[in-house]
DNA sequence: CTACAAAGTTAAGCATGCTTAACTTTAATG
DNA sequence: CATTAAAGTTAAGCATGCTTAACTTTGTAG
């Protein structure tokens, strides 16, 4: 079993690792787990003497397939009680992520099943990302783009929130623009990349770095 | 905030602390949290200069004011937990003490506020024990007696298992010895204090150990 | 009241995981 | 293709929390 930190880095390489399979640089992690470089290069050296990496010094980190094993574990574990807290606790969207950030390297591989078998064994999670499941398949995402690619006066739908900042949940929330909810471009504002789109029939100005964050497929 | 570990060590501190005010040993709080004598010293020192215990040279530790609303708080989200895992989560009484063990330190006040609303605001937990309220307070127990002191020929109510071993758990729960549980005590052997009692029509023989394990009241 | 065992403490050392400061490598620019 | 800034690494050091070994204090039995 690795221990909490390295959980974390594990977690946080996986975050950064895009379907290439290119390295993920030192820095990046260290930015999100807000640390130093050195501590980073520090951990990519034990990460890969324990199996969990491959490691070339100033050539970046990659999961082995043993790496990413725990990767996926831990975000299991973090989609499912963030979930459950909002399903059975009744938290909000924008309080559960950080409830989950603590809880997910704490939770029994039991407690964790029991969890999924109580929620009937879930695909995706509140932000609408998928829940890697027990045999370590991950559900397979529809087919989506940004939301700031869309075009004007087509119709889509919000399938995934790419972001777990406190602050966008609770703007998106006060917005009403949920997971699943069904939008229309109105127009797209060039100078700052803005965008009007229509929303519970009301037209509502969403800034670039809004439309980034949130994907939609199209209806 | 305290670290985790010295949650675990104020925790402990509580648990062998008596009405008298008495201070509590280096040796006791190291053989239960499984750590040696010198680091149970070496933490006492660190307790006491951050103001959570009462600490003199060979003379034991005692917890101050400051020290106590920690250790109850522990002990609140520790019971508030295997409450829930029990009623929610449906965790037999034999599983919950371990995960309970993980859970407690790592989790917010919001969150285990509501745990304790969703529970409905419970004053004992599984093993009959007090949860200590949100403002500090501790249920009062009922007037008890180990079961070993119980007298031939009368009954009792199961009130409190003073004890956290899960086999023992495991045992009473086989034979059905639970929380509330009305008995009868059918006759003390005095050779290895063993005991014959009577549950669900049937008699059923008891060791010491579980005798002195087990609170009840008379009927 | 002394001596001795048990309990407790101190000291040195180790592992983990972080920091800052100094240094090295990489890669982009003119 | 040389220079240089950015990215990455190494080294030294610190805090926490533990260990074992050596030592000190306490309290009890003779």
């Amino acid at each position: 079993m690795p221990s909490i930190s390295k959980e974390d880095y594990l977690k946080s390489i996986y975050k950064f690792q895009n379907e290439n399979g290119d390295s993920v640089s030192t820095a990046d992690i260290a930015a999100d787990l807000d640390v130093s470089n050195a501590a980073t290069s520090d951990m990519a050296k034990k990460l890969a003497a324990q199996g969990f990496i491959k490691y070339e010094k100033y050539k970046g980190l990659k999961l082995t397939g043993k790496g990413e094993k725990i990767a996926l574990n831990i975000l299991r574990r973090h989609r499912l009680w963030e979930l459950f807290l909002i399903k059975v606790l009744g938290l909000s969207w924008s309080e559960v992520h950080r409830e989950a950030e603590n809880l997910e390297h704490n939770t029994s591989e039991f407690l964790i099943d029991k969890i999924d078998e109580l929620l009937n064994f879930p695909e995706f999670d509140p932000h609408g990302s998928p829940i890697p499941q027990k045999n370590g398949e991950v559900p397979k995402l529809p087919d989506m783009i940004p939301l700031s690619k869309a075009v004007e006066g087509k119709r889509y739908q919000i399938k995934n929130v790419h972001d777990e900042s406190e602050d966008l949940i609770n703007y998106l929330t006060k917005l009403n623009l949920v997971l699943n909810k069904k939008i229309k471009i109105i127009e797209k504002l060039n100078f700052d990349n803005s965008m009007i789109i229509e929303n519970d029939g009301e037209n509502i100005t969403v800034s670039e770095k809004l439309t980034n964050s949130v994907f939609v497929t199209k209806i």
